[in-house]
DNA sequence: GTGAAAGCGCTAACAT
DNA sequence: ATGTTAGCGCTTTCAC
């Protein structure tokens, strides 16, 4: 009845139509089981007002015919999307080597898929495009809220993409102070700080730091986790030298170490990549790791444990992470209570790359 | 007087409204340009039929108010959601490790955004998730097509996303014979052609290789490739063991090859990851790469050249071929001509881990 | 408890 | 060339 309507309405329609009319809607399932639209929808929104034996007939329907309620329509009535938006910024190089991207969308797919939303990705190389991707993002009401990565000191960010009416979840080191509505972090300095105990205990005194590109929340937290550490320990805070994330910046960074005159014996690197790469550099000089210089990264990349020598670094576990951000996330724009999170600790891994200092006096 | 309209007949309208009357809809522009909406609609569609001085009023009145079309009523009233869809089914492990997925997307990302389409993105862990997975993108019409990734031979997968009545593009190395609409194909076995062309050069006469997941269109190609070219040189096929792309399985089939009463004096790997683990493993029993043993990986991550010794692997342009995979769906969607792709040839890119053999005589 | 009808904001026939 | 109008498929009052 429905479908004729269709094909006398629409003749023109160019969908695939292979056996005759095709897209089902809800008045087809309101039909079969003799009821209107309204109880059909009542079912499927979870609302009382249907008794359980129309329920019933409604589901089966609705079974036979294969039909779900079209994301399309819903998002128009009710004024909501059930999607949220990620987007990511990232240089080439450190894009397919970034270890928290893959993991950290595993995780919020989790999340939303409990809830049945979608996850909308974009992936833009500057700031430029960023600005634009939430602009459209939301001026085209694609989404209902995005998540904000890669947090700067003093990001105007949150406040930005909230005032284009969308709900925010920033995610970063629970240092994190912005102005925005919640804030998912994990404690980086806490693995950081780990670090510096065990090279520590290992008798190292002259503790270097390999940084990422300077200004993001979860460099800095790092680099401070590194000093504070030192200080408490009474040790003198050792060099540091800025790279970027990216695996020649931290070959150079470990050269300009190694060129001081007076040579760290071990580095805390912001990641495992700079680490790694750390590792090459020392033994092209001819330096040995770790007898003459311990390595400590960051990330646990799955390569980690296969560097020679295996690397010793820092575990997060970001698909909780992204987990927790996602059902943060949907509960902020449903306007419902964001359940109480509580993320797994930081693991410190201690593989072959770090041991102890050869000249000096354990602890 | 839209605004006031609406407030007469939504009074109970939950959306934020800070000021009082929010959302900007195309009567209000068609209303201050004082033209009909379908005029302002024409114009946002690149269609013909308006002056070229409305257009003027029409542009300068969309945005003086900040107005853009509306995706999601767009899509109700186009029965299209100018959305494709991207389901990544992949074990933890390999998700974090895996260069082909980001880079793959941010070039995706890149075909899409000149068109103006999303992409939606979805993790599942399983075969049983990703059926899933298909279904409610297409049942909830949230895309109007899919890109299909690690293709196996025989895959069904292309015909029922099909019958779903999604536009499909598979991505897969060309030797795919699948049953889709378009398969756009990059030539992995070049790659690796040239690979073993090239360790037959250094003088290596037992070429093996570890093989990543079985049933995969690419690594199948990749081994094909392998035992062809052996063949083609006249060399006997070497020793081939199973593995599945994660660096344990890596270390674990190199140990395997070296175990042999014959071992293999270069070893041609599936991907990066294994022939890393592979010179780890090879290392702990003390056979140096590449004096003892070449090693050849696949993909080039950006941790290959800070490997030690820094890894001799194969280049594919993963980027390119995620932006033709994406112009390339977007015509299929809008029922256009595909464009022609001309994909940018493999590169092979030579590092320490592969050099001649000590024994033999270099060809 | 159930059904009718008015939107949600845009597109596309159709009429002018 | 411009305006009118009927959908797209669902949600949600509001009477019955």
């Amino acid at each position: 009845m429905n479908a004729a309507e269709h094909s006398t309405l629409t003749p023109g329609d160019r969908t695939t139509r292979t056996v005759g009319a095709k897209r089902v809607t809800i008045g087809d399932v309101a039909a079969r089981a003799g009821v209107s639209k309204s109880a059909v929808s009542f079912v499927f929104n979870n609302r009382p007002g249907v008794s359980a034996a129309a329920r019933e007939r409604i589901l089966r329907a609705a079974d036979d015919l294969g039909w779900q309620p079209s994301a399309r329509a819903r998002a128009l009535s009710r004024s909501r999307t059930q999607a949220v938006g990620l987007v990511i910024r990232r240089e080439p190089e450190l894009l397919s080597t970034d270890p928290f991207f893959p993991l950290f969308m595993a995780g919020v797919e989790i999340g939303l898929s409990e809830q049945n939303y979608s996850l909308v990705l974009q992936v833009v190389k500057d700031q430029h495009g960023e600005r634009d991707a939430y602009e459209r993002l939301a001026r085209e009401s694609r989404v209902d809220g995005v998540f904000l990565t890669d947090v700067r000191a003093g990001d105007t960010r949150p406040r930005d993409v909230g005032a284009l009416g969308l709900s925010v979840v920033v995610v970063a080191p629970e240092e994190a102070d912005t102005e925005a509505d919640v804030v998912i972090g994990m404690d980086d300095a806490a693995g950081v700080r780990r670090a510096v105990h065990h090279l520590h205990s290992l008798g190292h005194r002259h503790i270097g730091h390999v940084m990422g590109v300077p200004g993001y929340v979860h460099t800095e937290a790092r680099r401070r986790a590194w000093e504070d550490t030192l200080d408490e320990l009474g040790l003198p805070v050792g060099p540091v030298v800025t790279a970027d994330f990216t695996g020649s910046s931290g070959a150079r960074a470990t050269h300009e170490l190694l060129d001081l005159p007076r040579p760290p014996s071990a580095i805390v690197y912001g990641n495992d990549l700079m680490a790694i790469a750390g590792i090459s550099a020392a033994t092209d000089r001819g330096i040995r790791v770790p007898e003459d210089l311990s390595v400590v990264g960051f990330d646990d990349i799955p390569l980690a444990p296969y560097i020679v020598p295996p690397l010793t670094t820092v575990r997060q576990n970001v698909v909780a992470w992204g987990t927790a951000a996602a059902q943060t996330l949907v509960a902020l724009v449903e306007g419902k209570e964001p359940p109480e999170i509580r993320l797994p600790s930081v693991e410190f891994v201690v593989r072959g790359s770090t041991g102890p200092t050869r000249h000096r006096r354990p602890s």
